[in-house]
DNA sequence: CAGGTTAGTTTATGGTGTAAGGAGTCGCAA
DNA sequence: TTGCGACTCCTTACACCATAAACTAACCTG
């Protein structure tokens, strides 16, 4: 299910996400046994460690000792809880990256450092990018990669779709690995095994598929002579297609320079 | 919840990714009431109007007249269903690229088709990547591409990352189209109302927003002196973001081009 | 017509998010 | 000191989800 969060309440909504790092001042009644950011944090260890998909109110609960319900007093649903877990986890990302020796470096050096992040914690690239969760990490990400981006002397309606690009092409590529991973955790099949499984099916049911679709064999044949292998987007190539992919990207944004100083 | 077919019967999936377009030879027992295409088709159905939540077994099961459980006597569980789906969904995808006037007017062509696509069955992007589907029109969307990009003449290992960077580049682009419109029908409120909603509490709780995020704020000012419009990433950007970010990617390309022929 | 196979139903199980209401805890004002 | 009101946390309940199991009814083949 996609979650939607703030339909309700905006001002509740940025109070939580924007909340000062101490505790508020004494109230009556019971002393709150939990605070926003254990739960939050239990809810980011759950992610990590089952996957989104295992993320619900009473994992959360149960990792702290509560039930379900006892969350509701401190997050006011699951959709807000999600937003919540996604700042916070952005504020793990690294910050600096020095201009020096010019925005390419850098921004390679981004580049690797978020594909890291995604692969660290895989369900934050499930979090809907819908409506920006606009909290503070969110923003400071942002700022980020347009400080490093902003060394290139782009105009700002060019440099918009250069950042989008550059998010895409690391979020996806990322995203790719992260879901294979997490599928082999989910299945407890490892990919090597489900290929074996599969790759003879494809010719079988696939009817002389070599000559159906060439091109599709060709780019899914292995390189390197080593045989017994017949895996076309595997974690394995992921690390070179993701170095070709930037280097193009990376690329293609000095000819934008070029074209605009030129 | 994150659904993987195919965990069971590897057999029994490729079978039905492959089937073939006649119905099959007289069986005992009553009249199958259905067929696999008719509930693929219902479904989706169900995903291109409500999105990939509303869709449920039941909800298929409703719009054919039947109970969820009728589905599956022609389809094994719901993740294989989404497989199907997805095969389905992609053979509807634009097939025919002439190279004529060079590989950079025909990849121009296929990314706006592609993006086109997505944004009429945007639940396509929420199909798990992991493990590749493996039917019929996933590998010929993947022929479609290769033979426009065979057109670089760049080398098999290049060409990988190539094809992954502007497949991601595509997907993640439509993505953030295909998330806001769905979030503005699933929540019923539109972006505008969403954005002037929270752009005051920005201020209020950001606490000197503009001098702590400079670049964002930067970035998420409008050009053109179209006042009382605050909105960063909108659809109505999109467009423009998307034939920026294309072109720069279009550029790095060609100059691997210009690398691997030099 | 009998047997066996199949289509589709009902029922049941264990999961989900969360609304509602109740029990106990504590700060503060009277 | 007492009690009110705010507060935390629990239990219960509901509507939904996927799907296993058992059952009924339809239909072909012997």
């Amino acid at each position: 299910m996609v979650l939607y969060a703030g339909q309700g309440d905006a001002r509740r909504s940025m109070s939580l996400l924007w909340r000062p790092a101490g505790g508020g001042p004494d109230r009556p009644g019971p002393k709150p046994g939990l605070t926003v950011d254990a739960i939050v944090d239990a809810a980011i260890a759950v992610a990590d460690e089952h996957g989104m998909a295992a993320l619900s109110m009473r994992a959360v609960g149960e990792r702290l000792g509560r039930t379900a319900m006892a969350l509701y007093t401190y997050v006011p649903n699951k959709a807000e809880l999600v937003d919540l877990m996604y700042d916070k986890a952005l504020g793990r990302l690294p910050v600096d990256y020095p201009l020096e020796r010019g925005w390419r470096p850098a921004l390679e050096a981004w580049a690797a450092d978020v594909r890291a992040f995604y692969l660290r914690h895989p369900w934050v690239l499930q979090v809907s990018q819908a409506r920006p969760v606009l909290g503070p990490h969110e923003f400071a990400a942002l700022e980020v990669l347009l400080r490093v981006l902003r060394g290139t002397g782009l105009e700002r309606s060019v440099l918009r779709g250069v950042a989008g690009a550059v998010t895409q092409f690391v979020r996806g590529a990322a995203g790719v690995v992260a879901d294979v991973r997490q599928a082999a955790r989910a299945t407890g099949v490892s990919d090597e095994e489900w290929w074996f499984a599969r790759s003879p099916l494809l010719e079988e049911f696939g009817g002389g598929f070599g000559e159906r679709f060439p091109l599709s064999t060709w780019i899914g044949e292995v390189d390197p002579p080593a045989a017994d292998d017949c895996t076309p987007y595997l974690e394995r190539d992921a690390d070179w297609n993701f170095e070709v992919g930037l280097r193009v990207l990376l690329d293609g944004i000095e000819a934008a320079v070029a074209r605009s100083v030129g």
